[in-house]
DNA sequence: GCGTAATGAGACATTACTGTCTCATCTGAG
DNA sequence: CTCAGATGAGACAGTAATGTCTCATTACGC
């Protein structure tokens, strides 16, 4: 079958996902290959979650990238980012389920630079005034990819739609969900 | 060591939490115990896993009843069980975590009761005008438990101070971070 | 059509975990 | 103190997954 490393990543990604403990057998079925190609284009089951996480921590990069999130206010680059996030939510996503990738130092490491560009955003943001100063840079960090995560889990649960995902996740991190500022 | 259920589902939780993988040795381990000891308590890792899903569910539960999302503006509903989620949110994160909790029938059942009562108070929220009718209920519901989780992983980490995460969960979630309505 | 390279199917040994067992030791109630 | 019950340490077989291998078959460039 389709037999390119990028095919072969994205299937594994979208089953280890919901089963992190399959197995090879399983993980190669669910790509189109048999388990020894698998093994010949991964040494191991390490080597192939690895390469997981670095094919996720490129993908969440280029997103970054692709936001210019270091242009303009901070309020509009965080619109920005999570609008070229949630169409990889997925990669995010495994990037927070399997913790073992936070032990690999590079991916760990390639991580904080990420996180580090977002928190850096949300300071500036915070200097300029039109972010909060009430809440840590760090948590609203955080707060950009958990709910991105989440949107992206409720979107392949079917309990909000693909379309309504990107506005939702920027409209409740900006906005809240009150009506009257609380 | 110490031998009673309670502190070794605790104890497996935080473990399970870092390392769903983890085998029985290290579970006992991690608990204080010998693993002939765990074998006599659980009658296998499935048994373990299924009982420290239907704990976290019970503690999960219970903040939710403590709360009372019933009563009074559904806003403040929300910082009560906000309030109350969060010094258990890491048996609410391995609910998000282990996945194979979802096909257990029972757990899965109990899940959506506890989902369906926070969404109840979410539509009230919107019907009575305190909440915003522009952002699904559903959408809403995801968000106060998926902040509460991250909220969880970012004080596990050191990134986000103890006393600071009920409330930062809460002003972000019903405020938003931008300084302007959105 | 030919030949090289890649793939699929499966055998095989190895490893890791599980679940059960025994037995020595410890603990606590009476 | 004595004894029953619980625990820890470890042996043991069974099982599942891994990683390596071979070989037949397929696909593809020439």
């Amino acid at each position: 079958m389709s037999t390119d490393r990028e095919t072969v990543l994205r299937e594994a990604t979208a089953l280890l996902i919901r089963r992190p403990a399959a197995a090879m057998d399983d993980i190669a079925r669910a790509a189109g290959i048999s388990r020894a190609t698998l093994h010949r284009m991964y040494a191991g089951r390490d080597a192939l979650v690895r390469a997981i996480g670095a094919r996720a921590l490129e993908q969440v990069s280029a997103a970054v990238d692709a936001a210019r999130i270091e242009d303009g206010p901070a309020d509009e680059a965080l619109r920005r980012v999570v609008d070229e996030l949630m169409p990889i939510a997925e990669f995010l996503g495994i990037l927070y389920g399997e913790n073992a990738l936070c032990e690999v130092p590079e991916i760990d490491a390639a991580w904080q630079r990420i996180d580090n560009r977002v928190n850096a955003v949300v300071r500036q943001g915070q200097a300029d005034g039109v972010l909060r100063l009430d809440l840590p840079a760090a948590w609203i960090t955080e707060a950009v990819f958990s709910l991105a995560v989440g949107a992206g889990w409720a979107v392949r649960d079917g309990r909000l739609a693909r379309r309504e995902a990107p506005r939702g996740v920027a409209e409740l991190l900006l906005g809240g969900v009150g009506r009257t500022r609380g």
